[in-house]
RNA sequence: GCGGAUGUGGCGUAAUUGGUAGCCGCGCUAGACUUAGGAUCUAGUGCCGAAAGGCGUGGGGGUUCGAGUCCCUUCAUCCGCACCA
């Protein structure tokens, strides 16, 4: 037969469903390896041909797996909840449900048609109730626990209380809320709701009145990942700080070991970085300024003690507790306005002014902890409530933000580190503060003369000696905000007793999503589960409204793929202890800093719960490239209906306007094709270039408006899966982001044709010999296996394909059709081109599935040599080869090298120096 | 501003340890077969040059017998963070 992809890849996709070959046990003689793809989104648009780039790798990963004796657990599922359903379901009134299960149907056509290897048995859905029953679990667990900082764990909430009632909070070192000391009688004294509120500063899953990114457009908040630019990920909506009572999860408190977790992690460096970054760890120190004529302190964090002595005013960031307190009658007025003005303001204005100073003085001073000196305290939102404690203190000669500040309202400047050598001059006269971190401390009483590093030591000694401050460590990493005002979203298991939040019990879980009737907050602002009709308790205490984020059900979803249909636990012990953590984990580095990071949290809380049994979720990631679209343009003449082509175009004055790809074949138009697409186009005129049109082309988004999306069925339907996959990794290195251009995937084609010829006749007879191989076919079968091996362990499956084109090259030129070599090629590429491996395989005379057949070992003998051509350079330029056994020693090459006859030539009277030979790669003359 | 990455033919790319730069594919050129070709096959194809040869990995400099690879410097592009005290 023919080679008929469509027939092939039906037949073989069939033959994987029925016979389930690609199950995965818990539990095996065999070593496990868990590859996992970041499950997507199921939205409206299906898949585009970016998605499965990484789909496609972890494919090819973990089928090579299997070939080499793993147990590989492979799964696939749907992270369902989110924005899209649920805006559809606001227009439309179509329940997010039924739009999520359309999309999700389409999406697992669009899969299977790919041929991947998936355990499909092994599905899960975040929006699912047997799934979602976890999620809620692991945040009645996250309630009911608080973080121990000197165990460095999460421990049970009831040993807290059992602690409160025997010693009350001062022994307790907690990563929790401001909260005042109590003795253990004061504790038992409180009532319910007082002692309520301290644990609720304890909990690792909070309800707290916080600064949030609010988005009025999508009528919810958002937590930091969720904003880009002061505008919403999703929809690109304006977003603004307001106070709100929102449920949070400590996830500050994993601070030190998110950090520390990286170091152990095979990720990209970038991504790493990305993560360091946002968690943000400085290390400084807390420092209490006194202030006149006040009772209060306040305290503010610095990483550099060492120029206390240089600070001449303080600011408080706008939103700051204290600022009504401290500001004087006369200033009132002033700091009102700049106050309302900076909280009116969106996140996105404040961002786009970050060059213009502004602020106002409050008319209270500090007084500077070491000289005693009074300094100005102001408010200016330049300093982030989010951050420290909301107030610094200012030492605008070394910060070059205080150093602004100074400048433009005035106020005074003191030198405190001056560069070796320095002559010292005036820092008003200053083009800019002196912000590193070397020289020696001046005008700083007893620290005078020290560098600045043991300068920062000393001083923290000192003030933790005199009760003014200590050394600190800040982390610009958020507690996530976990509460959303939106219908799509795990309800919470929480219900309100006299306004105080209790979980429900474990064994009412799952709370289930309940039926709205419209998927809007209600006319009082509150969310739309506020709709749904006895949304209560038995008992009749009202159940929380808020829904959680759509990280929520994405953080712990790798877990469930372990154990996926256990009804009494997330997953079994004995299942996670088998199959550890993730071993290979491929997705986009767009969850840098939101899936990735909330995952570790996550599963470091669930290894302090003595539940997952690794500290880290994800063992080794790669980030695959994004794939762009690719656009093609023509060109209008102004005015007209004529269109000129690309290299002529500058001749006229023309309009560049979008064409469809799809009816453009490298680069050259399809005029009949484009006059029918519309029909202002049906009497255009063309300006040809040697009879064509040349499109021109650029790099841009894949989006419907620029007609360049590619959809992966045409594709598969045009060309088949195999082609698709061996395709979208030959384009280039998997973690490089590439445009997407069709134009190679001919070639591609035309290999798997070329394959497929290998085993059969010209008139497509599936032809075998049974002979002995040569030495030659052996040689470039072993070649082969040995580069195919490695490209694959380095994740390079781009030079992988260029290896098949080679060897299949090299077997078409020496007319090879011998089982001895074809049997193993075709184990070899079954990673890649998996139907047409099942295919040939089954012509072989086999009966099993290929994908458990031992990968080909490769024997080095096959591809030694006895001679070596070597290159013969002068001066480092090749010159010419000379063919040399390989045994030969290096005197001995060196006498052959002068011997030969163009040797002469590249000498040209000059002398040999000297005579360089690497044994078997290169011999260098010297010549001068 | 800080951090990360990337610059190689007309295009996508390869060169794993400092050792033949341009493998593989696209495109292009010529030819064969064909009623036809967006099919198949053959040959050629980094640039300049008739050739000999010269020049070539963003630019400049350095180390080395030898540099795409190492060091210094500079430019460009992309990504992330960004008043984080």
């Amino acid at each position: 037969m023919e080679y008929n992809h469509s027939e092939v890849e039906k037949k073989w996709q069939q033959y994987w469903a029925q016979h389930k070959t690609f199950r995965a046990e818990n539990g095996s003689a065999k070593p496990k390896f868990y590859v996992l793809d970041m499950f997507p989104y199921p939205s409206g648009a299906g898949l585009h041909v970016g998605h499965p780039l990484g789909y496609i790798a972890s494919d090819i990963y973990a089928r090579y797996m299997r070939h080499k004796g793993y147990n590989v657990l492979h799964p696939m599922g749907y992270d369902a909840y989110g924005l899209p359903a649920e805006q559809y379901a606001i227009q439309t009134g179509t329940h997010p449900a039924v739009t999520t299960e359309k999309n999700i149907r389409r999406y697992r056509a669009q899969l299977d048609q790919i041929g991947f290897s998936y355990d499909w048995d092994r599905e899960v859905r975040t929006c699912d109730p047997t799934y979602y029953k976890w999620t809620q679990w692991t945040f009645i667990q996250l309630f009911n626990s608080w973080y121990d900082k000197k165990s460095e764990k999460a421990q049970p909430i009831q040993k807290l209380i059992a602690h409160f009632s025997m010693q009350g909070n001062a022994a307790i070192d907690a990563a929790c809320a401001e909260t005042p000391l109590f003795t253990a009688e004061a504790w038992t004294a409180m009532n319910e709701t007082k002692q309520q509120e301290i644990l609720m500063n304890y909990r690792l899953a909070y309800l707290a009145e916080t600064w949030v990114n609010w988005c009025p457009a999508l009528g919810t908040v958002l937590a930091n990942d969720e904003v880009k630019d002061g505008l919403s990920e999703r929809g690109g909506y304006p977003v603004e700080r307001k106070m709100m009572r929102q449920w949070s999860l400590r996830i500050t408190a994993y601070a030190q070991r998110l950090l520390d977790g990286l170091e152990t992690l095979e990720w990209s460096e970038s991504l790493k970085e990305m993560q360091r970054n946002w968690i943000g760890r400085s290390e400084g120190a807390a420092v209490n300024f006194k202030i006149k004529n006040h009772p209060y302190t306040l305290e503010v964090f610095t990483t550099r003690p060492d120029t206390l002595y240089g600070a001449t005013f303080m600011v408080l960031a706008p939103e700051h507790d204290l600022i009504q307190t401290l500001t004087t009658a006369e200033q009132k007025k002033e700091v009102d306005q700049y106050i309302t003005r900076a909280k009116n303001r969106s996140e996105r204005e404040r961002m786009s002014e970050v060059k213009t100073v502004t602020g106002v003085f409050t008319g209270a001073y500090g007084i500077n902890p070491l000289t005693g000196d009074e300094i100005p305290i102001w408010t200016a939102d330049y300093v982030l409530s989010g951050y420290g404690t909301g107030a610094i203190m200012a030492v605008p000669a070394h910060d070059s933000r205080d150093f602004a500040f100074a400048r433009h309202f005035n106020l005074p400047i003191l030198q405190v580190v001056a560069q070796p050598g320095e002559k010292m001059s005036d820092p008003t006269t200053w083009k800019d503060s002196y912000d590193a971190k070397e020289g020696i401390m001046v005008n700083s009483g007893h620290i005078n003369g020290l560098e600045v590093k043991q300068a920062i030591k000393k001083i923290i000694q000192h003030i933790e000696e005199q009760n003014l401050g200590h050394g600190k460590v800040n982390f610009r990493l958020r507690d996530a905000i976990f509460s959303r005002q939106r219908y799509w979203g795990e309800p919470f298991p929480v219900y309100y007793k006299n306004d105080i939040p209790y979980v429900v019990d474990e064994s009412t879980l799952p709370v289930e999503l309940p039926e709205v009737d419209k998927y809007l907050p209600t006319e009082e602002g509150e969310p739309p589960l506020a709709r749904a009709e006895n949304w209560q308790t038995a008992e009749g205490y009202p159940m929380e409204t808020n829904t959680m984020p759509g990280f929520a059900g994405s953080s712990g979803y790798y877990l469930r793929y372990m154990d996926p249909h256990n009804e009494n636990e997330y997953f079994s012990k004995q299942a996670v202890e088998y199959w550890q953590q993730v071993d290979l984990y491929l997705g986009g580095d767009e969850h840098a800093t939101g899936h990735l990071i909330y995952s570790r949290f996550w599963n470091k809380f669930l290894y302090d719960l003595g539940k997952t049994v690794t500290d880290e979720p994800f063992k080794k990631l790669i980030n695959q490239g994004k794939i762009q679209g690719r656009s093609n343009f023509i060109y209008r003449i102004n005015g007209t209906r004529q269109f000129v082509s690309y290299n002529l175009r500058h001749n006229y004055e023309t309009t560049a306007l979008h064409v469809d790809i799809h009816i453009v074949h490298n680069d050259i138009l399809d005029i009949e094709a484009f006059k029918k697409s519309r029909e202002e186009y049906a009497h255009a005129e063309f300006i040809l270039e040697e009879g064509k049109y040349i499109c021109g082309w650029e790099v841009e988004k894949m989006s419907k408006s620029k007609y360049n999306v590619q959809n992966p069925d045409e594709l598969v339907e045009k060309y088949g899966a195999d082609t698709l996959r061996l395709y979208e990794m030959f384009l280039g290195p998997l973690e490089a982001h590439k445009p997407w251009d069709t134009s190679g995937i001919e070639g591609v084609y035309r290999f798997l044709k070329k394959l497929w010829k290998l085993y059969h006749n010209e008139n497509h007879e599936f032809t075998i010999s049974q002979e002995t191989p040569t030495e030659r076919e052996l040689k470039i079968l072993h070649k082969t296996i040995k580069k195919v091996e490695e490209d694959i362990r380095r994740f390079s499956f781009n030079t992988a394909v260029s290896t098949f084109m080679i060897c299949v090259n090299e077997l078409t030129a020496i007319q090879c059709n011998k089982r001895a070599i074809l049997e193993p090629l075709t184990i070899l590429i079954s990673p890649y081109a998996s139907h047409l491996a099942e295919e040939l395989w089954h012509q072989l005379g086999h009966s099993q599935t290929i994908e458990y057949e031992a990968y080909p070992e490769f024997i080095e003998n096959y591809i030694q040599e006895n001679t070596f051509e070597y290159p013969v350079s002068f001066n480092g330029k090749t010159r010419f080869k000379l063919e040399l056994p390989l045994e030969l020693k290096t005197s001995e090459i060196e006498i052959e090298v002068k011997q030969a006859h163009e040797t002469k030539k590249w000498i040209e009277g000059k002398q040999i120096k000297k005579i360089i030979v690497v044994p078997g790669r290169i011999i260098n003359v010297v010549v001068a």
